[in-house]
RNA sequence: CGGGGUGUAGUUCAGUUGGCUAGAACGCUGCGUUUGGGACGCAGAGGUCGCACGUUCAAGUCGUGUCACCCCGACCA
């Protein structure tokens, strides 16, 4: 069940990783680590990613901006849960000059150029962005607010993981005000449902959502959903969360609004957010040890067509190939033709298959003299031969087969790896083993939460079940709720 | 911040009790032959052995210091 190979290939950079991302190495004594270059490949992952995201965010009626990347100290310090939950991690700029070293030796700061006032490097842009909205908000007419902005965030991280945890990363995050509690809190709960649906019917990635425990949930935040996804080594990765923040930032930024009844009043707000850690999650899921694996719906190029032919029939077997481009064109607009003759087939085949290409076809004289195309499929490396006339409509069903099995897939592991478990010493051994989600009761006393993290490193990820009846699995007082519990990246 | 480890070619690494002009594989460049699962031959380019100081006739190798990185923890909306 466990691929152990597939995990530790996150966090180490072997080979076929090196096909989408590299190690930052930004300078020979840099203090910055675990930054990493996402190479051009791996970039059309997350464009893909990104556009579709950006057409759901603004089917519900949110609107793209941009805020600064610099967020002075003094607003970061409004919301005080909200400081203490990030103060441990964040770059700070200092000062704004260089200038010639007086021993002439290479560039050093310039003391003369200190800041008033330090700038924090944005670890999230709650704090910079509702300053801003207590200006553009001042009546219920203002009301709903919705943003979202796409930016680079930085959290100065004790120890990094490739995409799972970097210094810097790309993300989304949605903020959006309302002058109702109810009004807010249906939005917290439609973001959340729109990133368990992305993860289905685009990353093909099963997950579980709902409201994170006390200790888990944002530094500010009323409350914190999330949607955490299983990984084939049995630990549970969160990628996305959607946060009530009730009127924590209102009242600390001074956002008012006039209502219709002429009081003023404190709206409410919301924010969610996804990042290129689901890129991990994506990648976690599916790859295998050939390589990456990719579902349709994000691949950058979905079908490659790889030529095999000698000197002598080259023209024909181009002709051929290309008429086929052609014609897949016209529906599939992500073919790519690897026309290289440097390279072998065989080279070429290995290539693609670890870039993650769903849909390999290999066409040589012998495919043309039976009037067809050889075609493989990445998830299961299944070959078919396919009529000349069918080739466009059987690669396109193809394409959705391979999206429907890899989700299939991913809900099988979720399912798989889920168990209820009613006695602790069960729980011990589970997170000792094979891991994954304990469904457990508990009875909500952080206590018990804390105890169970010291001795089994699994955390609450959501709740399973509200308005139930159990004992909780550490201290076996009543509990109403059942909790997903699991060690987690 | 604790524990462990590593710094030698673009990459991964070898380099013996200190001893000759510092090596291999992969990658890269050129030419030729190849091409249905990571091709082969020949010729080439490529190194301040992390840095500093010390011991020695002699240091990649030993010592001290220093810097950087990796792994395991702790930490992580």
């Amino acid at each position: 069940m466990a691929d152990k190979g597939i995990t530790s290939r996150t966090q180490d950079f072997s080979q076929w990783y090196l096909d989408i991302i590299e190690r930052a190495e930004l300078a020979e004594n840099s203090a910055v680590r675990g930054c990493m270059v996402i190479k051009p490949y791996g970039y059309a992952i997350w464009e893909n990613i990104q556009k579709e995201l950006d057409r759901r965010i603004k089917a519900s009626g949110h609107k793209n901006a941009y805020f600064p990347l610099l967020i002075p100290k003094s607003f970061f310090t409004k919301e005080a849960s909200h400081v203490k939950g990030f103060a441990k991690e964040c770059a700070v700029v200092t000062h704004y000059r260089l200038k010639e070293s007086p021993d002439g030796k290479g560039i050093v700061v310039d003391e003369d150029a200190k800041l008033e006032e330090e700038l924090i490097i944005r670890p999230t842009s709650e704090t910079i962005i509702y300053d801003t909205f207590s200006r553009w908000i001042t009546s219920w007419r203002d009301l709903p607010m919705k943003i979202n902005q796409w930016a680079n965030i930085m959290r100065w991280e004790k120890r990094t993981r490739p995409f799972l945890r970097t210094s810097e990363f790309l993300w989304q995050e949605g903020h959006t005000v309302y002058a109702t509690e109810e009004e807010n809190i249906k939005e917290v709960m439609d973001m959340l449902q729109m990133y368990v649906d992305f993860a289905r019917d685009t990353l093909a990635v099963e997950t579980y959502s709902g409201r994170k425990s006390e200790s888990e949930k944002f530094a500010g935040a009323v409350n914190t959903f999330g949607v955490e996804a299983m990984m084939p080594d049995g630990k549970s990765l969160q990628f996305g969360t959607s946060h009530d923040l009730g009127q924590n930032f209102a009242k600390a930024f001074d956002i008012k609004f006039a209502d219709k009844d002429g009081t003023v009043k404190t709206p409410y707000q919301n924010s969610w957010g996804v990042s290129t850690r689901m890129m991990g999650a994506l990648i976690m899921t599916h790859s295998d040890d050939n390589g990456l694996v990719l579902p349709p719906s994000v691949a950058p190029i979905k079908v490659v067509i790889v030529p095999i032919s000698k000197d002598e029939n080259r023209d024909t077997v181009m002709e051929y190939c290309n008429n086929i481009v052609e014609e897949l064109k016209t529906e599939i607009e992500e073919v790519e033709l690897d026309a290289r003759d440097f390279v072998s087939p065989g080279y070429k085949f290995n290539e693609w298959e670890k870039k993650g290409v769903p849909v390999r076809m290999e066409i040589g004289e012998r495919d043309i003299q039976n009037g067809g195309v050889t075609m493989v499929r990445r998830d299961t490396n299944e070959k078919m031969f396919v009529e000349r006339s069918q080739v466009l409509e059987y690669t396109k069903n193809l394409l959705n087969e391979i999206q429907n099995s890899l989700l299939n897939r991913s809900q099988s592991i979720i399912r798989n790896n889920t168990h209820a478990v009613e006695s602790y010493d069960g729980l011990k051994t589970m997170m000792k083993g094979e891991k994954g989600y304990a469904k457990v009761y508990w009875c909500g006393d952080p206590k018990c939460e804390e105890s169970i993290k010291a001795e089994t490193k699994a955390t609450t990820r959501c709740i399973a079940e509200e308005d139930v009846s159990g004992k909780c699995i550490y201290c076996g007082k009543d509990s109403k709720e059942a909790w997903y519990i699991a060690q987690s990246y």
